[in-house]
DNA sequence: GCGCCGTATGTTACAGTGTATCAGCCTATA
DNA sequence: TATAGGCTGATACACTGTAACATACGGCGC
């Protein structure tokens, strides 16, 4: 699993490009910069295969005479994040890239593989009906959820047996 | 919101006694040791208010004469969690303890309070038919799930409004 | 131009999280 | 007693994340 998966495992290879091209539309129309920086790591989340942590992307942007430090990563990341270009994955610590659009309600799931170290991404609007019941049963006001599920993609399934 | 809520709302206030005789009655049954380290990793995570730190329990642990090492506190952490009786909250990289068992199927949710940083738990079953759907379209086999919701607690909404 | 201010970035230092490795200890069992 | 396996201690290290402060750059009013 080396790219994301929308609704029924639609694929996005090497969705660089859209990434970078939402960013600059998002910023556009949001009177944000775009800075070299957040390019740069955006850029560098979209091209990996699998999450990056903080320090590696600050690795591979670093270059003789030109040091990336990783606050200023975590700056870009956080940017990053809010305008849902980049998601966190709180289970690894570690960052992906995102090129389409997430609403509420749709039911955000990441799918970690175990085997190829790869996250995928699906939605499942069914469970908001029943996540929202069971929050108004405990009487809690939710602000942001997370699901993460950790398992088998189908690539490496059919890879392995 | 200091202890933890089961379904809708079930409480669980003081539950150290009610974890640890859990943690007795597994080891038995399984054959495991329930070694002093572990007892007391557990008590403190039962006794605390909100989700501890590896370090946090480390530092409770040790006093003069006994030092306690963060890594003897993860390694119980790990057994503890291995049996259920601790559950860890990933966004939060810390630990909590748990009195009742847990099933497959049951739709475990962790709610964590913005206002008061306690951790409670619900039940949400109705998700995982949907949750199930979506991983098969996905193509994906799951073998362990999260799902943490941030929010405001029951108390903190009554208490500020 | 000049100063002012807000945003972004650089730099350093530090706190927190987690793992690897090796050594010692304790206990059960032969 | 000897041995093996599980538990703990201790040290070191890598990774993750934040705080504090300095600097740079660009827009804006004067």
């Amino acid at each position: 699993m080396h790219g994301h998966e929308h609704g029924a495992g639609h694929h996005h290879h090497a969705h660089g490009l859209d990434v970078v091209a939402r960013a600059e539309a998002l910023c556009r129309d949001r009177d944000l910069q775009f800075t070299r920086l957040r390019r740069d790591v955006l850029e560098t989340v979209a091209a990996a295969q699998g999450p990056l942590g903080a320090y590696d992307i600050a690795e591979r942007l670093s270059v003789p005479g030109r040091r990336v430090a990783a606050v200023s990563v975590y700056r870009a990341l956080d940017f990053l994040t809010e305008l849902g270009l980049v998601h966190r994955i709180a289970s690894r610590n570690a960052f992906v890239s995102c090129a389409h659009e997430h609403g509420a309600g749709e039911g955000l799931v990441f799918l970690i593989c175990r085997t190829c170290g790869g996250i995928g991404e699906t939605t499942a609007p069914e469970i908001e009906a029943g996540l929202g019941r069971a929050l108004d049963r405990a009487g809690f006001k939710p602000a942001s959820r997370i699901v993460e599920v950790e398992g088998e993609c189908g690539a490496c399934r059919e890879r392995t047996g």
